[in-house]
DNA sequence: TAATGGTTATGATTTGAATCATAACCTGCC
DNA sequence: GGCAGGTTATGATTCAAATCATAACCATTA
């Protein structure tokens, strides 16, 4: 989102994490813009069983947690290190001046909200539509044409059945079942597990 | 959200419409940005059987279709008068350089695409659930804190069991049998088919 | 190399929300 | 008033995804 070189101007923090590290919790309070500069980060709902709900993967060069920074509620998810990851972060006050002083930054991240906004609009009416194979169909054709969660040289889907499930509120054997399926009816490609589209 | 009177100093345009009346369709290129002054306006996705998915139901005051303003994607929904109504619409052109000259009103929209963002994440979470009785019963507590679709002196739930339902992805019995249990376990009350909570 | 844990895979069974059907009730309107 | 359409209500039945069980496969690491 914002260039590194900028943030590190602005006082921001390198911090090295090792994989399942919670950055912070839902409900606690947002007081740092956060920024993941390598590894991967899922940004999840842990209900009372335990069971993750995945809101949203987040990639090299992406943003998380930045609601409170805007509305100044807590957290509404759990931010976990999927794998080692390196961050930036920079204080709440600090980021907000910096876009105040900088608007084409403040509508990067217009744009940014815009665009999370819309993945859950669609997200949202698929799941309330309960057919399982549209979902699924539909929301890997999303990745495509976002180029999110997608390889962009082979198109391989970077997201495994559980995380897919896990996003869907579908079972991980729902997910395999139907994947499974629209590679039947040709939508899609596994090859060695790998699911392509 | 934007005060009418500086809405109409920049050139905003007021517009009376019936009931049932469609606004904007989810697909089109959204030119404007549309604020409602009176009535309601159901945002909704109609899915190939003609079932809508309620995504927000919007107020007075609030505003609706601001994503593309933003991300210059097409309308992630369609908005349509749920009840006569009376709304205020502006260029696109215009509505930006109006929250470029006035970074306050900037600020309070990035407030504002949060915290629709974080309804998102709410309602996601607990569709994810597949328990409607957890979901029913934190969505009206949502509804409470936030002083959304219910009754500010009175608290009662402005939305029907069918809204609920078309809200949740579940269907209207399921709904009603749902408010029927929580009223007797006391979570909220029943008068003449009103919920109060 | 062997052990471990996560992922993919598949079949059998269960379960609870969807669906279907029917009716009472309320509200707006001719 | 009386009609129409939406809302609330309730019971019976169906069905598809969840659940349970089991196993093969793969990557990581001790």
């Amino acid at each position: 989102m914002i260039d590194v070189d900028t943030l590190l101007a602005w006082g921001g923090a390198f911090k090295k994490l090792p994989a399942n590290e919670v950055i912070f919790r839902e409900g606690a309070v947002g007081q740092f813009y956060y920024q993941l500069v390598s590894g991967s980060v899922r940004w999840v709902n842990i209900n009372e069983e335990g069971k993750e709900f995945l809101q949203v993967m987040i990639e090299p060069g992406e943003c998380f947690g930045e609601m409170p920074l805007f509305d100044e509620e807590p957290f509404a998810a759990t931010a976990i290190t999927n794998e080692a990851a390196v961050i930036i972060r920079l204080h709440r006050v600090t980021f907000l001046q910096l876009i105040k002083e900088n608007p084409e930054i403040h509508f990067a991240f217009s744009k940014l909200l815009s665009q999370r906004l819309r993945f859950k609009f669609f997200i949202l009416k698929e799941m309330a539509n309960h057919n399982p194979e549209h979902s699924i169909s539909t929301l890997l054709s999303y990745f495509k044409q976002t180029q999110k969660n997608i390889c962009s040289k082979c198109n391989r889907i970077k997201l495994t059945r559980q995380q897919i499930a896990d996003m869907t509120g579908l079972r991980v054997e729902t997910v395999i079942r139907t994947i499974k399926n629209l590679q039947v009816k040709g939508q899609l490609v596994i090859e060695k597990g790998k699911v392509y589209c």
